[in-house]
DNA sequence: CATTATTACTAGGGCCC
DNA sequence: GGCCCTAGTAATA
């Protein structure tokens, strides 16, 4: 040990005066390097840190060929797409996001930022809305206002499905409104909290887009409407779904009037009213325009709103652009820019799952089939659940007719609860009421739904079910039982 | 060389009453 | 003729 401590000092020893004079004119020949170093620097628009990435910053004609190359990346990288022309023909670039906003901002004049973050499929990602409607067929609306109620309409779903409290301060509001359009982009950032991915996000939004449509039809004077469900999309012929009765437009679902909801319904090209949040915005690798970006060949691009009051945290934040506001406000406005872990704690997965996709499997499980292994309640008139028995009535009291309750039966492991009608005998298998056979409501409460079967002869050989449909989630026994007594692990999976 | 994913609409054939 | 199913096309975001 003391022989190599000796050699190492004998090496590294005091240098020999004769070299004293050498390294004097090396220092001072670097110093005026460093000086003419400092006048002139190399990178003179930006300096890079330790903290920044190796840049990733490359395009593809294709988007499966630029998802390819992201999976080779080691890197946090996204795909993002670039509009090429007014048909809508893209390229797509592999980024990692101090790049993608260092070539943006720098490199890039505003009318060629045509830009849009890919959403890939299956990644976890935040909840986000697409509102607009055109201004034309909407002179009197107020979307100001409307946008307000929505995220009151939507929070007070969160906290109802899935427990969370959100508002504004939590929602990034994006605005691309011209004279023509009110266009706005919502980015919620859910405490604690992001979606499997944006499937279940549309499956979610579907969700309470179609209850909403209920309540406004539920205790209306009105039943025979011209509203109609169409394929999950809300919409009706001729006029907005203000059917509420005076009693009813007072009566709040925690802190959103009735009757505000029903402005949420504008006029689309068609002439129909239609709820002016897009609900076509939740496709596998939905391309979604970004800040600051505007669609080529317009000059509308997104900027926050007036009404924003998300304010993006420099927490954790690291690199050259970690001082630039716009550029951390960047990162909280991406959709799929999500972290697993938030102060050190896993983020929940939240879930929200289609029955009418997951009941597609062609085995022929009838509610009679269920029942058959355990015993079932049955009864005339009434059922256990009171509230469930009036929502029914509601749904058969609705075209001019007074549809009555004969007898309910209850299938416990199913949790399906039957409802033989009297004097409304409306099938939608085939679009007019039976002449003999009867129908019947099948509430389906473990999934908060209902639908309508017959026993008309030809309609139980193809075991008609007419498309699913939400029951009132404030009657839904489901949705209490899951907040309430299920706390520990199923809490974030919702099936609807 | 190179948009993508999905839904709405349409036309034609087979089957039944 | 009416209804359903299917495949191909158009439309939409
Ligand atoms: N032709 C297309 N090809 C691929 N993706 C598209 C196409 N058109 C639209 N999208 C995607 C990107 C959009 O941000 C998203 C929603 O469409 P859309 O509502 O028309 O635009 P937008 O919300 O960005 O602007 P605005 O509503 O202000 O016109 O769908």
């Amino acid at each position: 040990m003391a022989d190599r401590d000796n050699k190492v000092k004998s090496f590294y020893g005091i240098a020999p005066k004769r070299y004293n004079k050498r390294w004097e004119e090396k220092k001072i020949k670097l110093e005026k390097c460093a000086i003419g170093f400092r006048q002139n620097p190399i990178l003179s628009t930006r300096k890079l840190r330790i903290d920044d990435l190796v840049p990733v910053y490359k395009t593809f004609p294709r988007q499966q060929m630029a998802f390819e190359y992201a999976r080779t990346c080691h890197q946090d990288v996204y795909v993002f797409a670039k509009e090429k022309d007014l048909q809508g023909k893209r390229i797509y670039l592999v980024a990692t996001l101090p790049h993608f906003w260092y070539n943006y901002t720098r490199n890039c004049l505003p009318e060629n930022r045509n830009y849009y973050e890919v959403i890939p499929e299956g990644a976890a990602c935040r909840l986000y809305f697409d509102l607009e409607f055109k201004t034309e067929f909407n002179p009197d609306k107020d979307g100001m206002k409307m946008v307000d109620i929505f995220i009151k309409y939507v929070c007070y779903q969160l906290k109802n499905m899935y427990g969370l409290e959100c508002g504004r301060k939590f929602i990034v509001d994006l605005d691309s409104s011209t004279a023509a359009k009110f266009s706005r982009h919502l980015i919620f950032h859910l405490p604690g909290a992001v979606f499997k991915d944006n499937i279940h996000v549309g499956t979610f939004v579907r969700h309470i887009l179609a209850l909403l449509q209920t309540k406004l039809e539920y205790g209306s004077e009105q039943p025979d409407s011209q509203l109609a469900e169409r394929g999950g999309i809300l919409c009706c012929n001729d006029r907005s779904p203000a059917l509420i009765h005076e009693d009813n437009a007072e009566k709040r679902v925690d802190g959103v009037r009735l009757g505000e909801l029903k402005e949420l319904f504008v006029k689309d090209e068609k002439g129909s009213f239609v709820i002016f949040c897009d609900q076509g915005v939740y496709t596998k690798n939905r391309n979604f325009r970004i800040f600051k970006s505007t669609k080529i060949g317009k000059k509308s691009h997104l900027v926050f709103s007036s009404q924003n009051m998300f304010k993006p945290s420099p927490k954790g934040r690291k690199g050259s652009f970690s001082k630039d506001p716009d550029y951390l406000f960047f990162l909280d406005s991406l959709v799929s820019n999500v972290s697993m872990q938030v102060d050190g704690k896993d983020v929940r997965i939240l879930t929200c799952e289609s029955c009418v996709n997951s009941c597609k499997t062609p085995s022929k499980r009838t509610a009679q089939g269920i029942g058959s292994q355990v015993p079932t309640q049955t009864g005339y008139e009434h059922s256990s659940y009171p509230d469930i028995d009036r929502f029914v009535l509601s749904v058969v009291n609705r075209g001019g007719v007074q549809g009555e309750i004969r007898k309910w039966v209850y299938f416990p492991q199913g949790k399906l609860l039957t409802y033989d009608i009297l004097k409304n005998q409306w099938c939608e298998n085939i679009g007019r009421p039976h002449k003999s056979n009867h129908i019947m409501i099948v509430v389906d409460i473990k999934h908060g739904v209902y639908y309508q079967k017959c026993h008309d002869p030809d309609c139980r050989r193809i075991d008609y079910r007419s498309p699913e449909r939400p029951i009132p989630e404030d009657i839904d026994p489901l949705m209490s039982s899951q907040r309430t007594g299920n706390s520990h692990c199923q809490t974030d999976h919702v099936c609807v």
